[in-house]
DNA sequence: ACCGGTACATAGTAACGCTGAATAGCTGAG
DNA sequence: CTCAGCTATTCAGCGTTACTATGTACCGGT
């Protein structure tokens, strides 16, 4: 899709992430090629890890070392407490963009 | 709403004036009073003028000095034809996300 | 003369995603 | 054993975007 999805991307893959996480506790690259597998297939890697890295920090998430079996080891994260919240939030407000974003496709202005 | 739906703005903006204007042509200081309006409270003026001047750099839209009543000339936006091949993009793109984020709301992962 | 509403403009800042590259562990083919 | 290839994470530098804050300017009413 290219420039205009990368624009729009900016505030919604932190909720896309955090929906996620919130559905099982997983790590960077499975995010990744799950996401690529939905056809977001210009997400780069490193933009995955540098949104988790963020909101790791901003203590949304809780992180877990796990080993794989293949490969170094995972970083699995879980979404805690103030992550549900801020998700709910992020609805919230997904909701209210995307109700003003229809109507005014529909034509109603 | 604030920093969340700040940042959900960006890449969505565009394309939501752009829409307007596909609608009536308008100037700056109408679009802004529209978004406050819709809910959109924290917009800046600032915010909308620098949009326009980016979409008419791009040449997205047409612009007509237009004498006002009160104040100053206002600066009259429509769309051209390369904007509104550039809106059916937008849709376009706004349609492949806003369908990811629906299944993701409903628990689809 | 002053003030409030109309109307546009811009310099500086912060946040976010992308580019491109580096690091590192493990496995299987040759 | 060695090297390619997959798994997995990290980071510096960049471009785009919206916000803050401020400034300019025109007009009508008091």
């Amino acid at each position: 899709m290219g420039r205009q999805l990368t624009e729009m991307l900016k505030g919604t893959l932190e909720g896309i992430v955090l929906a996620i996480l919130s559905g099982r506790p997983t790590y960077g690259y499975e995010i990744t090629a799950w996401l690529r597998d939905q056809g977001f297939s210009d997400i780069a890697e490193g933009t995955v890890y540098a949104l988790l890295v963020r909101i790791e920090r901003r203590g949304l998430v809780d992180v877990e070392k796990v080993p794989s079996e293949k490969g170094p080891p995972r970083k699995v994260y879980s979404v805690n407490d103030q992550g549900r919240k801020y998700l709910e939030e992020f609805w919230e407000t997904w909701s209210f963009l995307a109700e003003r974003l229809e109507r005014l496709r529909e034509g109603g202005n």
